[in-house]
DNA sequence: CCAAAAGTGTTGGCCCTACACCCATGG
DNA sequence: CCATGGGTGTAGGGCCAACACTTTTGG
């Protein structure tokens, strides 16, 4: 049964193309010809947590389970519900009569090229967060806050920009994610001597192959040395 | 009218003879000879904003009105209404009828004597953080996420620290205060020198009387200054 | 004169920044 | 051979941490 009072919405940032991203989902129903989008988000089930009901938008909308999903912040003015063509939307959506809702900010970095559409959720598209089309509720708002959160996040927790990155990476694609996260350019050689005295960015023997320039090396993250390095921060 | 659906619960911390403490509240009609206490909150009216009702929760407690509070977190678990004696107090008191409950957790510095008893919450007893009675619900928690959650917000934010201490203040009390929320000893070299390099805590010519030692200097904080300096960090 | 806290400078290490050149590869 | 990005070292400045003594005052 769902709880039509609290609702969860995900923030999933990703960099497609040189540019921050947001993972929008197609509105079902909006009408014959008209395709309208949403951030992903679900009320709540009755018996649910909030960090499951997250988990199951996430899941349900890119087919990911396990990545990191911070709870950033929540939103609660009256005034939320004041379109009534979004209501009339939720409503039909739902199966329910809604009035005020609050709902639960949750945020991730994750991979672009993996999500697919989905069942529950219809098509989703990664759209550039100075790109957005027309939203509902405070759905823009909540981007906002989102994309300024992700940077005091990265901070307390580097991992998180591992998940968005494959498995193998170059010193350019964490750079560039670093740069475009922060919105502005880093120095090479500097990245370089901070990454590789990290202690957790291992370079594989791998290169790129069939670049029309001098190939670069692959390196991966290593959970296991990142967790020991931050185990002793904490006790610090 | 009251929204029986959603809460906001702050957690106001002081320091009181040298420790971390917390304002707890009165449960009223906890029984007869009983004194029970709990973090002050209320449910939020149905056309009232989240952070208009923790404000409300503030004034009410408190008398102050204007001090910052950050929303840090929502606690949304179904079980957190399991305690039927809690959920039973909670009806009483609200004169409805109550199921789940998300609360939205509030968080403030503030100066500890000026806090006063209240019509409508009855006593209020600053307690340390560490000597904690049985609390309702998971205020527990949600008092162990608010203190983690101070740190990082006085660095993010530090004029926070100015709400608690008095108009005038000595170097002592500002490092003590550090000392304790940060729970490690400072240099008192160091303290000053940090703290001359500012630009917005300012000497006066006033220093303590009566004291049984050279008497210190009071200090204020600067609000013009300090807000001309971080309006530029906002910029870069 | 004693106890208690106030106040004050210097040094070394670490980290960050700025900055320029040669290397490997494919086309 | 040229275009493209890969990869490397050094020097200066700022910030933080460590460290000890003299001053003032009341009792």
């Amino acid at each position: 049964m769902l709880y039509p009072y609290v609702s969860v919405d995900c923030v999933l940032l990703g960099i497609d193309n040189e540019r921050l991203c947001v993972l929008l989902t197609e509105r079902k129903n909006a009408g014959i010809g008209i395709t309208e989008y949403k951030l992903p988000g679900s009320l709540i089930y009755e018996t649910e947590d909030l960090e499951e009901a997250a988990y199951r938008v996430l899941n349900e909308t890119t087919g990911f389970k396990r990545i990191p999903l911070k709870q950033f912040r929540s939103f609660g003015s009256p005034s939320r519900t004041a379109n009534k063509e979004d209501v009339q939307w939720l409503e039909n959506d739902s199966q329910m009569k809604v009035g005020r809702i609050v709902t639960v900010g949750y945020l991730a970095l994750c991979k672009v090229r993996k999500t697919k559409p989905d069942r529950v959720y219809g098509l989703s598209k990664w759209t550039p967060v100075t790109q957005l089309p027309r939203l509902p509720f405070d759905h823009k708002d909540i981007i906002t806050e989102a994309t300024k959160e992700i940077r005091a996040w990265i901070e307390i927790e580097p991992s998180i920009v591992f998940d968005y990155l494959p498995d193998k990476f170059t010193a350019l694609q964490l750079r560039r994610t670093y740069e475009i996260i922060y919105n502005k350019e880093l120095d090479v050689r500097n990245f370089h001597k901070k990454m590789n005295s990290l202690g957790y960015i291992i370079p594989t023997h791998e290169t790129e192959i069939n670049v029309p320039h001098r190939s670069a090396r692959f390196y991966r993250f290593d959970k296991v040395k990142y967790n020991k390095l931050h185990s002793k921060l904490n006790k610090a």
